[in-house]
DNA sequence: CGTCGCCTTGATGATCGTCAATACGCGTGG
DNA sequence: CCACGCGTATTGACGATCATCAAGGCGACG
């Protein structure tokens, strides 16, 4: 394990906190020894400012991402230009890793949307290494099963519920599950979790005020919450 | 490949058609020999008629499942009582399958829309499989990465398109190709295709209406387009 | 203190869900 | 082959929800 951080830090510029980020995702966090060196041999780091494109639809897909700090926007355009945001991946998240065997050109755009820092994955070479160490086809498999479950609940989300729905969801995911008051900090941008819900900001401004009489109360980034257990109720 | 077929049919009736749409699935049509012996030996058939329950919402996981024939409806219920479906499963798709290493316990409803045969697999052989064969840990993850392209693209479909778009892209991924006129059969009744497009019965026959003016003629299952071309610029 | 960008608020319209009544298709039985 | 009846589909009316456009407020940062 010496080794491997050693690794790590010296060839790919990788520091703790992105490190311990990278260790704790699905596609890492069950392998060991040989298995983790020689899955780590087939990433390099990329660090990109704000707004800036990953890759965009209909590309060769040559390679899958984690999100080691900031976020990234998956999203796609219809006839008019309009965008839409089909995920937003915060860090720990893998994006793209769907085109391992699941086709060979990219089906939407990636964009940060923050100052961002990306693990970078070869997708033949994992593919490759997925085909010789079992447990690297675990947890391939594990990456993609919780991501597929996420991406069922957030079209079960989008038809079932309205947008103060959606958003007291979201503030309950990020709530200590206790039944008391509670205060959260977005980690991130309004428009972010509007895209994430699948709202227009303006949308998410309104869905706020409405949970103004269930005792939730908003300023800057910071969401107060009354009760959290009325909140359920929604 | 004499012995799996005798094997099939007389442990577990499996007509000749449906062991075609079997073994076209993303799961069984890259296996062979041992692989694909060890797998058929941890199904079993079911058939049900209409309306009834597949499984429930936390309920324990212990099979996941294939449509050999008819379909089934996988819907979530919101506090109201209100029902949307996730996902409409035809001859040939696999539901709960990412609960091989998502969870161990079902995430929603399922229900058979028609008279439907299942290929019924144990979760927990299954998963002992894929640990131990590498070609059906790869069958696993094609079937999964397949399963989450379409999933994110009904993400994007819901947010991007109104009903007449929705329809008419999928009136357009059923016809052949080419620009002229054409005429396809509904496999299934309308009150399907509206949970599967995420639109209310009522949605759907105003967006058939809307679409007359584009040259699309409904009557019972049998849709008439005018111009296939035209369908596209909608 | 000023500027820029994000967020909020208001007004408006399009879209879609819901409820209710009617029409149609399809399978049944005569 | 035709008439009947049930369940599905359509149509209308209405309201709720949400996107869009435009304008104003707030906060961050220089």
């Amino acid at each position: 394990m010496e080794e491997t951080a050693d690794m790590m830090n010296s060839n790919f510029k990788l520091n703790n906190r992105d490190r311990a980020v990278l260790m704790k995702t699905p596609f890492l966090t069950s392998l060991t020894g040989n298995s983790l060196v020689r899955m780590m041999s087939t990433m390099s780091v990329v660090s990109l400012t704000n707004r800036k494109s990953i890759f965009r639809e209909g590309e060769d897909a040559d390679a899958f991402y984690c999100v080691l700090s900031g976020y990234v926007r998956l999203y796609q355009l219809n006839r008019d230009g309009r965008e839409a945001d089909i995920r937003i991946c915060s860090p720990g998240d893998t994006f793209a890793e769907c085109l391992l065997y699941g086709g060979t050109k990219y089906h939407h755009h990636a964009q940060t949307a923050e100052a961002t820092t990306l693990a970078r994955f070869d997708m033949q070479a994992v593919r490759d290494l997925a085909e010789q160490e079992r447990d690297i086809a675990k947890a391939v498999i594990t990456s993609l099963s919780k991501h597929l479950i996420t991406t069922m609940d957030c079209v079960a989300n989008d038809r079932l519920h309205t947008a103060p729905q959606r958003v007291a969801n979201y503030i309950l995911t990020r709530c200590p599950v206790d039944g008391g008051p509670a205060s959260i900090r977005l980690p991130f941008q309004k428009n972010l979790l509007a895209g994430m819900l699948g709202l227009a900001p303006e949308a998410l401004s309104r869905a706020f005020s409405t949970l103004r009489r269930t005792g939730v109360t908003v300023r800057g980034r910071v969401i107060q919450v009354g009760d959290v257990q009325a909140l359920r109720e929604i």
